[in-house]
DNA sequence: CGTTACAGTGACGTGCACGTCAATTGATCT
DNA sequence: AGATCAATTGACGTGCACGTCACTGTAACG
């Protein structure tokens, strides 16, 4: 029999190739992304060994994509969840940045509830249309 | 005196430097966008005019760059919005489109409102910890 | 009528986010 | 031990969305 473990959903560690599969990018990436400092995975020998952290930070990292925000932008709103042990000034400096990254994030929300409403309103409009045309041609 | 006329709003027609100082893009941009076929400029000799309609085109470009939209996915996201004469055909393959466009609209909306709630609930632990070190320092 | 001053057209350059390819290095199977 | 296979590193290539530069055209001002 492989003694090659089954990846657990709980397991602490996983190989790159684990990561790619449960996320859906390329080593490639994940090594970019670890040049770029979004990930830091530990090392066993020259290989790479993604932490439950490392997991956490890129389910942001691909979500922040989704969004249209550069991987400098996710870089920096990721350093803001995980800072431990920081001193008074440095938390409340991030305090500060968290907060503003949330008023952009609530005006994006905001702008795209209208972008939606816009093309229902579209979509009415089409639907009438089609309904003329049905009924025009009896 | 320069002549140079304060741009109105409800006018038809507006030259490249209007339109980059109305929605803050370079005429780079616009000759861009005509390029790629996103606006549609009538032309006064070699001059673009841009209509009513390449305003609301713009618009719309803009605000799905922020989404995270790339120039193709805006071009045809675009073309649904104004299809007048278009069979019946054509017109129900639209909305269909423009259907599948609504539900990956909202989709976004609601992971947006997932990360946003996210980001309040670590804003909330940073406050506590904030309030805790100040409390600490009595 | 010369000179600004802005608009247009290529053509090339740039930053980002990776893709691709080659060479190497262990780890694993037989 | 040999072969196989995944992972690493480095270097170069790519597509997108423009920026920049050089040059030309042209309308307007003095």
């Amino acid at each position: 029999m492989t003694p090659t473990e089954i990846p657990l959903q709980g397991e602490e560690l996983m190989t790159i190739r684990e990561m790619c599969d449960a996320f859906q990018v390329t080593p490639r990436t994940l090594r970019f992304y670890e040049a770029k400092e979004l990930l830091h995975p530990i090392r066993q020998g020259s290989r790479r060994l993604f932490t439950r952290r490392d997991r956490a930070r890129l389910k942001l990292i691909l979500r922040g994509k989704r969004f249209g925000f550069s991987l400098e932008d996710i870089r920096q709103t990721l350093d803001l969840y995980d800072r431990e042990g920081s001193n008074l000034q440095q938390l409340l400096r991030t305090y500060d940045i968290a907060c503003a990254r949330l008023g952009t994030m609530e005006a994006q929300r905001d702008e795209l509830t209208e972008a939606i409403g816009d093309l229902k309103h579209e979509l009415d409009q089409m639907a009438a249309r089609i309904a003329s045309i049905r009924k025009a041609a009896e």
